[in-house]
DNA sequence: AGAGATGTTGCGGATTCCCGCAATAGTCTT
DNA sequence: AAGACTATTGCGGGAATCCGCAACATCTCT
């Protein structure tokens, strides 16, 4: 069994190469990438169905080449192993994710022994496997209250691009009205009025990028790879 | 000599133990904190002068640590380690080292070699060092047509708050229109207008604090702890 | 099928934001 | 010290935003 590592910190690296041995001994090569570009060459290359990947990385990041990865090759199972439970991540991995193929989303903070169950799971068993952690955030939102829908999240990003809402409107096929709507439901989700209300007002727009950010619902990487959306967007409307 | 590691990744940690036994021979002792509130304790503890410590921290971040260690111990000589060359974190800096203080900033991705010559310039010399990458970071904005001067990123920080314009102007004691002044000229520096300009019109305030993420001139902590200088402004006015 | 809940859209107005124009104050140069 | 620059501030107006009100449209449940 050929296993890519797609990981850009040398002492992580290493260290994943040791649990990974331990826990698979069926593992007969280990390859490993410093980025999202690299690892998909190497995927690529290499014919490799069983990968251990961070999400922060320079250049390209995990999302990112995950998307092409299992674009060329839906069967591939993936570890995600990353520092954040940030809630932009479980959904980009939900948006990628093919039918019925094998996933898992670690925390590096999580324990040895956790690690080493979830790289039998995914990369041996085929399972999908999330973080318990990860699992405590995405539902501590869960109170329908506080837990974006799609078409939020989506209104959210384009605000968080600096789109106004009209151009929101049109990219999102939806009535200005509507889009203030979203707006609205954003704001109070995201807890805008809640904290600082009375007494001070606040610039709403920019409050809810910022909550957004804060509470980890986005993350600046979020932001660098819907733009690049965006603009092959702009291009061709 | 007592010297005091403050990180909370278990393999960066003793990495950087090594270098530092490897580095400064004289170390007679080394003590460890996992977070910025542990290793203040530790700190006024063990009277240490001589700490190391990572910037991105759960709890309490390494600024926060650093700002009420040299309160109580101006002296003190503190080595950052980070992983991100991030401005933010370079301002936050320099506007808590006390006068003629050491201190150093490193990134991880740094050889081992210049971390441990940073760790012996400083620790045990007394200077002042700086990452060669960070100073090139610095610098490629030094441009005075993109750097911005502190009143402008007053403003910013403001701004990504989510006051609005009157309020800024009550918090920094400028008038109305002055704020937008700055606003007008932190637009033109983080670039809002040149990108997408034509054709696509931003909600600039948005757009800013877009820019100013992913120009790494502000990061998300530096909205989080921002937020609590701006609570406790809030009460006393 | 009918009643109620939820989502979408238009209209209008109060507020905020963006910024050109112009007067004044402060700084620098020669 | 006079002239040139730059920063600060007020005024005013066009555009964008926020949001209440109300009319439909859809969906759900019995």
């Amino acid at each position: 069994m050929k296993v890519l590592i797609v990981e850009d910190d040398q002492f992580h690296s290493t260290f994943l190469q040791d649990a990974l041995v331990e826990a698979v001994p069926e593992v007969t090569e280990i390859v490993h990438a410093a980025n999202g570009a690299i690892g998909e060459d190497e995927a690529r290359r290499g014919e490799i169905e069983a990968i251990v990947m961070d999400l922060q990385m320079e250049q390209r990041n995990g999302i990112e080449a995950a998307r092409t990865i299992w674009a060329e090759r839906p069967q591939s199972r993936i570890l995600f192993w990353s520092n954040y439970a940030d809630d932009a991540y479980l959904r980009g991995i939900a948006h990628i994710v093919p039918e019925d193929s094998a996933y898992g989303y670690v925390l590096k903070t999580a324990s040895r022994e956790r690690l080493k169950l979830a790289l039998r799971a995914v990369l041996v068993e085929g399972q999908i496997m999330v973080d318990r952690e990860i699992h405590r955030l995405q539902k501590r939102g869960s109170s329908p209250r506080t837990r974006l829908d799609d078409s939020e999240f989506d209104v959210l990003i384009d605000l968080a691009l600096g789109l106004q809402d009209k151009l929101i409107a049109e990219r999102r096929g939806m009535s200005l009205r509507t889009v203030q709507n979203r707006l609205l439901s954003l704001y109070e989700k995201l807890g805008v009025i809640s904290e600082l209300d009375d007494e001070v007002m606040l610039n709403k727009r920019v409050r809810a990028l910022n909550r957004a950010l804060v509470t980890r619902t986005i993350n600046i990487e979020t932001l660098e790879t819907t733009q690049r959306d965006l603009e092959t967007w702009l291009k061709e409307r």
